[in-house]
DNA sequence: TCTATTTGACTGACCAGTCAGTCATGTTCT
DNA sequence: AGAACATGACTGACTGGTCAGTCAAATAGA
């Protein structure tokens, strides 16, 4: 039994199926490597109809990418620091998933994309400068400055660089992107020791 | 006055402009996006005469990365750690302005640009975790069991996972390349906090 | 029927890699 | 020494193939 479309939703139907063929596609060969035809096959839909949605390659890229990245946005400022014991309970509860979780999934692979693209697209590295890093730094921020009057971490200056905090896991992504299959890395493990040594022992 | 040159010495210095063009148009450009006639032009020299001294593109790619690379895996072993009177000091006098080195000059553009391209040519990949993570994990490692003797580490667990001693090194590349002109950051007072947090205060 | 949507063959530009020919350099002979 | 010859590094026009983007024709919905 096929349940009946409009064509307003066929047509989104078939834009959603062209964004997702194109992440993979492009995830997988990069820009220039990536051909139109190849994203409408995987898309189960002809060549021309891609460039009824966008109007050229460069235009799908910055499309799908923002698409994959706008749902971070909205996450970042979810988290709430009121009435919580420790900045450190807090970080294991929400950050660390949070982490697993890009290192493993397609937000990695965007991740990946953005680093390897950025140069080549300055006005998608100004919107995830804007839109995902500052906000995710001032909140950090937040998080060290409280971790700071409750007197948990160790090394107080870091509150003046969030980015520390966040090394790790941009190196985790890379290094599950280039050198996992050659040299397995335990994530968690790794994040886990990073938290101790930011923060004071026994708490 | 025109030094003489035999035909050898002559092809050896084509050869050399070949590489050093090549590094620049990879750089700028990524592997796809490079175009051979570029590389030749600017290296002085018919397209052709690149395909005298390199079997293809990829050859040529794949050159200029080991080459660029090779002097790194050379100076790696050379910090020796016996008698210094702390590891800190070591870190100080060595790790930080080789760090600056990198994250400022071409060795940062050749690592950004291994990031982008690694998954492409997977023999880059193995050659770059063999030749160079591997001693320089092993490397950071032995000198963090030292500090721990020391008692100079204020998380002792931290000599398990060299990475994250080095992991503000590779943000501080990417966001060199990427973010540095948007929001630019002091890379050594960023790398002086790393540290404060890794050691013991007051050393 | 008539219109909006979709299709895929087509175009034009682009580029990796080739190869027949050139010529500077090095070698041998007188 | 100097002329005649041999070498192979270098050149750049050319080939074969690829692919982004177009558009006239086919199709499916109203």
């Amino acid at each position: 039994m096929r349940a009946k479309r409009t064509r307003a939703q066929q047509t989104d139907e078939r834009r959603l199926a062209i964004v997702a063929a194109a992440l993979d596609a492009f995830v997988e060969s990069g820009f220039e490597a990536t051909k139109i035809s190849d994203v409408a096959a995987r898309a189960g839909v002809a060549k021309g109809t891609v460039y009824l949605h966008f109007a050229d390659k460069e235009a799908l890229f910055e499309a799908i990418v923002r698409d994959a990245l706008s749902p971070v946005v909205q996450g970042i400022g979810a988290i709430s620091t009121d009435g919580v014991a420790s900045v450190r309970s807090l970080f294991e509860a929400f950050a660390l998933p949070l982490m697993l979780d890009i290192v493993e999934s397609r937000r990695g692979d965007v991740l990946r994309l953005l680093i390897s693209e950025g140069r080549r697209f300055p006005r998608l590295a100004e919107f995830y400068h804007a839109e995902i890093l500052t906000p995710a730094k001032a909140h950090i921020q937040r998080l060290l400055c409280k971790a700071v009057e409750n007197g948990e971490l160790r090394n107080p200056g870091l509150a003046e660089y969030p980015l520390l905090v966040a090394a790790p896991m941009l190196m985790s992504v890379i290094w599950a992107g280039l050198f996992q299959r050659l040299d397995p890395i335990d994530f968690e493990a790794l994040f886990r020791t990073h938290l101790d040594t930011l923060f004071m022992p026994g708490a």
